[in-house]
DNA sequence: CACTGTCCTGCAAACGAATGCAGTGAGGTA
DNA sequence: TACCTCACTGCATTCGTTTGCAGGACAGTG
């Protein structure tokens, strides 16, 4: 009700009758103070309309109750749920998250990383970000604790989440087969990305294990346009394959266009797709996509109660990968 | 590459042989500093990893360099594009975006607001969340300055960017009309908000100038499932109508797969439909929707711009509705 | 009644930086 | 040489908190 927002501890002290301490200790939670004072003090801010600064509580305590997050495009429809979610399991618990575009990528990491640090960030997720691993790094020299949200990296000691990429691309390889298809395709997301690796990894295994190679590979860099053209390239010939595992969710939808309404083909009569993250939109009948399904809420939460335990002081490993499961629709 | 992230300007100080404040003046642009001076404060500040510490500059200057947004859901793909435009613009200005997920509404608008006002943020964003109109007055009230995205208040004095929904909304009648379309119906969103109430108010006038009334009428509330029930109320009938009019893209696609695939309608053959926003995927084959495009880039500029200028003190008012365009697709 | 321990409380010193004010020095002019 | 100007610099204060320390009140015990 105060007219202006300013409103300090000591106008609360003062109106209780007491200390600036002791208002202080009413609003940290385990300090000692008389059920009367707290009382007193309630009251006074009630009616001041006091809040603690949580800018000079952080300077004090060196924690900002911010987790830095940072993303490189929202295009994808995997990375929205995962911001809400994140956002509101960090909110549960008494942080809040600070956005970091990083979209150019090398150009401005130097950037990035000053950024992060100057807002004494109690932690940061990085979310499949292009330059993960340098800004892990920098970061996590800096002090900061790190946690990767689907990826990881090969050194040793930065935290990382994610599912079970392997043995969600096996289980697509294993599903094509049993389903009749014999030549199998490839679209590859970003081959710099470990999803893309282990992906790959597993869905070759699968492969293999009933005798098959790949008949067809392309790279789509997790790009809808570059998957677009990769699908045009690959389908657009004689010898087409009769089915396709495209890296995730985003580039399939761009190839299943690509397919039924530039080509003409049948899904899945002509060609069977298989994508991968489940996102909301796969379950549209519209696509009705099979895809191997990524638990974003079980992703969400071993990211936070990673890191918050590393921010905790504790010495944290990353958790196992998470299960990834293969969801049988329409279109394989 | 100092071990630890703590380097004060006290240490770059004496490594430089100079005081604080010379520190202090080096890294305030338009600040009275020899060039003697800046250059060995830079090299000692470069040797020692230092970086001015944004909280303590915040706590002094009362400008935290944090611009709040508040947002209740992401799964409508118009949000997710706005966020990363949103946060890049403000990036480029040297701010950075601060995240309350402000899901389930009422309940905790009291815990919102103080979030909001204990993080001192600069400026608050409130991008489509139900309850926009007592956030905006509480957080107003205490000193903030608001911009409301892509929803506007009946009270004056708040800041509001939306694009012409009414005018949208008209076009879409007169683009129906325009294609023989009699039995026109309308899927409405949530009816609290200012863009549902305009385009519907718009698309009345356009039926009603070609002498039109509305054949039927539904609310889905911007959520998806309340717009699929919604379409199967409206279509499940002999006298179904042969156009519908949903209020955003996200709500549309829901009803498209409902007349498709459940109902076994052909787009545009039996019915024609309508969306508002443009998001990206409003233009996949797979839908290939006939929208109105809410022009994003711009009124992400303009909330920007408009929201700088209200945190510099000038007085500000809410700029024009930006130009809302039909875009004709395969859907109508 | 004296002594001890327990709770609370206030004081004052941090935290890291910005800034008004006064002082230093250099350079220019007469 | 004396005086003035002006650009730069350092001191000390300030922002709004938290927190270690020590003192005060009070109850319990012998």
């Amino acid at each position: 009700m105060s007219p202006t927002g300013k409103v300090t501890s000591l106008d609360v002290a003062k109106r209780a009758g007491v200390s600036r301490s002791a208002v202080s200790r009413v609003f940290t939670p385990g300090a000692s103070v008389s059920a009367r004072t707290a009382g007193k003090v309630r009251e006074a801010a009630e009616a001041l309309g006091y809040r603690p600064n949580v800018l000079a509580r952080a300077m004090l305590t060196g924690k900002s109750k911010i987790i830095g997050l940072v993303v490189a495009y929202l295009d994808n429809h995997f990375y929205p749920q995962v911001l809400e979610l994140l956002s509101e399991a960090f909110e549960r618990e008494g942080y809040h998250v600070l956005v970091f575009m990083a979209a150019n990528a090398a150009e401005d990491i130097e950037d990035v990383v000053g950024q992060i640090l100057d807002y004494q960030v109690d932690g940061l997720v990085l979310a499949s970000v292009a330059l993960s691993s340098d800004l892990a790094q920098r970061c996590h020299a800096s002090g900061v604790p790190v946690a990767l949200f689907n990826r990881k990296l090969e050194t040793e000691g930065e935290l990382a989440i994610v599912s079970d990429n392997f043995e969600g691309g096996r289980q697509v390889a294993e599903h094509l087969i049993a389903t009749g298809r014999t030549r199998i395709g490839h679209i590859a997301g970003w081959e710099g990305a470990s999803t893309q690796r282990d992906r790959e990894a597993g869905f070759m295994q699968g492969l293999r294990a009933a005798g098959l190679g790949l008949y067809a590979r392309e790279v789509g860099d997790y790009r809808l346009n570059r998957a677009k053209e990769a699908a045009r390239r690959m389908f657009d010939t004689q010898d087409r394959p009769d089915a396709v595992f495209v890296a995730n969710d985003f580039m399939a939808f761009g190839v299943m266009d690509v397919l039924r309404a530039e080509l003409g083909l049948r899904i899945p009569e002509d060609v069977a797709v298989i994508g991968f993250d489940d996102v909301p939109s796969a379950a549209w009948p519209a696509y009705d996509l099979t895809t191997v399904r990524q638990d974003a809420p079980a992703m969400v939460a071993a990211t936070v109660d990673a890191l918050l335990r590393q921010i905790g002081g504790e010495p944290v490993t990353s958790p196992a990968a998470l299960e990834a499961k293969l969801i049988k629709r329409g279109s394989a």
